[in-house]
Order: structure tokens, then C-alpha cells, then sequence
DNA sequence: TGTTTGAATTTTGAATGCAAAATAGGTACC
DNA sequence: GGTACCTATTTTGCATTCAAAATTCAAACA
């Protein structure tokens, strides 16, 4: 029987996906990505016809998508994806502040030389990217960092509020209009965050993540104040 | 029309509660309350003839409190009241420390005279029950007080993430077993927070409630220990 | 005695059906 | 023209149904 495999150690079960599971992601990814716009009303037929499911699977995706914030379920009147108010952001980021900053104490005495090596690598590189002006090879980096950070922090309860909240905040794309002042203090925010995680500084790392997110907060709330303004 | 009403001003909706919502909330309390045994395996059929309810609402409810971290579902093979580990345990007070240290650092600062008057008063009569030896009122209390730092707050999004955490350690029934050295410390460190929660010391509050979660941290994994021991 | 095999039963995953609620549309009335 | 009212349609909440997977359990075999 077990002659058929080759290497007894690392057998991976095939995987199986259940329905519910597959929609729960693709809807959040479909939310997050903003596919879905904030207010807008879900109707149960579109998406399934859209995923090709029955009602059943997708009715039980929407109702965890909603006790994770991201849709507001209407009592008889169906899912609206969740609008992100200027107070949704401002009780937030203080809760994402407060994780992150525990992120980078734990990562400060945690992290491999090998993932500090990419940190670093990823942050040059982002630096080069800010010089150069491209904004979205720099989110993409940015957000690699911190999602390094948040690995090598090694606790996966932590990981996992942080990144539904990140999800949450991810919609506001406050990425197209942060102003050039902003961006230059972000990068020289993320000089500090690399400093202090070579120099394994805990406490000063969780400081310096702390005030990174209290400015990227208010970089959202413009964002979110220019787009309801328009 | 409004005439029927008496104080127009306050008219709340009749609430019609979905039996969904309802399921989560009561399935929530039975396995926070450890009337379902970590570990054990929670058939669908008997829930159903439980709550007098069909699959379909249920099944719905077991997604979100997996999606909660209360549940496992094992793919074919249904639910599972999720095992508290020494792992998770400690994986999740770090998280607790930093969401309970942000709760205090903005009710320090946004406590009204009422609400603080109110901790006072609980405060002193917890510990007139732990001078008594009375442990079961002495946790009614103490988690009061958290509640009403939580509350003082004043953010959702924080009290929501929170009481998701506390109510997955609060299954370890840690306090069957909390020796007398830990109480008496455990009380001490209550005096601190309502002192610096009466100076109005965020960062102090903070750091106290830190401290504070890790020692109970401590309190639960012995708990646990002894639990698996015997 | 202990292990394996295979049908019978139970349980889960997902689709469908049905009644209640909400929405849309159109007519009467002011 | 605008508002109220009533009906037709759609959409939701939940129950039921059906197929596939897992579990049970007894018989066959070593």
C-alpha cells in the first residue's frame, strides 16, 4: 500500500474544496478588489448565476462575509456590500496600529536572517520605485513587507484579525491619491521599520509601526473625504 | 399613525430576529459556556431536533462560528468544537494584551465620571469578594470591569475583535484553578488599573493591562496543563 | 483472534421547492 | 401632476429533497 508512494513524509491529500469555501474567498477577493462597489446591492440570482452555484453554498458564503464586516446583511432585503465610513477608518487603524506595532515586536526577536535579507531586498526596491514615481509596483511591495513582517511574527490569530481588517481598509484605494508629501514620509517611515528590525529593537519597531499606521490612516481618510466629495 | 406611539422619539423596530442569527448567538453561548466539549463532535441532526430548526439556517450558523474560530469543519465529516491549545493560548493573550492595552489607553482618555464611578463601585466589591474567597462572583465582576474599560473605548471594531477573543479563551474555565498567589496578584494589578484609569494615564493603563493579560495568560495555560494532566 | 472487505445506514454537500416579505408597475383618485 | 392603493413579480428565508461521501457492522479470510 504504502509502497505506491514515493516519499512517505510529505504526501499531500488531494485537496477538495468544498463550494461554500471557493465562494467565500472569490466573494472576498470580488469585495476587497472593489469589483463589488461599497453600497451596492448583492442579489443572491446574479451571483449565482455568475459562480454557477445554487443559492445554498452561496447563501452561507454571504452570512461569513457578513460577520467578517465586509457585507451588511438587509433583514428580507438581501446583502449590500459594506460602505466604509470616515468612523469605520478612524476606529480601525487605532486597532490595526496596535496589532501591527505587536507584529513588529514579536517579528524584531522572531524573524530569520533569511526573511530579513528579503525585507531588506523588498525595501530597496520599493525605494527605487518611489524615486521613480510608480505607485502601484510600490503598494505591491509596500504591502509584501508588511505581510513579511506579520509572517515572521509567527502567531497566525494575529495574522489572521489583522489581515481581515487589512482587507476591509484595502477598498478605500487611497492609493491613487496619496500626495507626494505623504509618500515621501512613508518611505522614510519604512527606512525606520527596516532599522529598527536589523537592529532587532522590539519596542522601537512597534513605535515606529505604530505612528507608520497612524499617518497611513490619515492618508485613507483623505482619500475617503476626496472620493465623497467628488 | 404615530399617535399609537408613545415617545415617538424612541420607537424601536419590532426586532424579527432570523432564526439564523439567532442559532449563531445561542450555539455561541454553548460552546463559550462549554455545554459542547472542546473536542467533541456536534452532528448536525441533533442540533437540528435541539433547536427545532431545519439544516439549512443551521448549517449557516456552523459556518460563521467556524469562520469565528469556535468550530472546525472537517470536510465530510461536520463540525467540531475547537480544541483550545497551549499554542493557541499562547498565540492569542499577546493579542488579547495589545487589544485590552488599546482599550485602556482610549478609555483613559474618554471615560465618563458615571462609567468610571461605576468601575470604582465594582472594583471594590470585587475585592471585598476576593478578601471572602468568593470566586464565582469575583469573575462576574472582573469581567464587568474589562467590559466597561471595553465599552469606555468606544470602538466597535475593537470590542468586536476582543470579545471574538475572549470568548474563545474563556471556554479554558481557568478559574477553577487559580491558586491564591495569582489571585492576590491578579487583584493588585486591579488596583493599579483603576488608579491609572482615575488619573486619567493612558500609556500607564496600558502597560498595567499589558502586564495584567500576560499574567492571566500564565493562569490559563496552568489551567490547561492541569486540565490535560489528569 | 485479528484484520480486511463490502454492503447497509447515516451524515454531509448542494439543489430545489415553497411560503412570506419586499419591490415594481399600473390604475384610480385628488 | 402628484399621491395613494392595489396587484403582479421578484427576492428572500427556510424546509425539503437528492446524490455523494463517510461510518457502521457483519461476514470472509488469514
Amino acid at each position: 500500500m504504502a509502497s505506491v508512494e514515493q516519499r512517505s513524509d510529505q504526501v499531500e491529500p488531494i485537496k477538495r474544496v468544498s463550494l461554500h469555501d471557493q465562494l467565500v474567498g472569490r466573494l472576498r477577493d470580488l469585495i476587497v478588489q472593489g469589483d463589488l462597489a461599497p453600497g451596492s446591492r448583492v442579489p443572491e440570482r446574479e451571483l449565482c448565476e455568475r459562480f454557477n452555484v445554487s443559492r445554498t453554498p452561496l447563501r452561507e458564503a454571504l452570512k461569513v462575509l457578513a460577520s467578517e464586516g465586509l457585507l451588511e446583511l438587509l433583514p428580507n432585503r438581501g446583502a449590500m456590500v459594506s460602505r466604509l465610513t470616515l468612523e469605520d477608518v478612524e476606529e480601525m487603524f487605532p486597532v490595526m496600529g496596535a496589532l501591527e506595532a505587536l507584529a513588529g515586536e514579536l517579528a524584531a526577536t522572531r524573524i530569520s536572517e533569511d526573511a530579513l535579507a528579503e525585507v531588506r531586498a523588498l525595501h530597496y526596491q520599493m525605494v527605487l520605485h518611489h524615486k521613480r514615481g510608480e505607485l502601484a509596483p510600490y503598494f505591491r511591495l509596500n504591502q509584501r513587507i508588511h505581510e513579511l513582517i506579520l509572517e515572521a511574527a509567527d502567531n497566525v490569530v494575529l495574522a489572521n484579525l489583522y489581515r481581515g481588517l487589512a482587507g476591509r481598509i484595502r477598498r478605500a484605494r487611497y492609493q491613487a491619491n496619496m500626495s507626494s508629501e505623504r509618500w515621501g514620509q512613508a518611505v522614510a517611515e519604512h527606512e525606520e521599520i527596516l532599522a529598527k528590525l536589523e537592529a532587532r529593537d522590539g519596542p522601537g519597531l512597534a513605535a515606529t509601526l505604530k505612528r507608520h499606521l497612524k499617518n497611513k490612516c490619515e492618508t485613507v481618510k483623505d482619500a475617503l473625504l476626496a472620493e465623497s466629495d467628488n
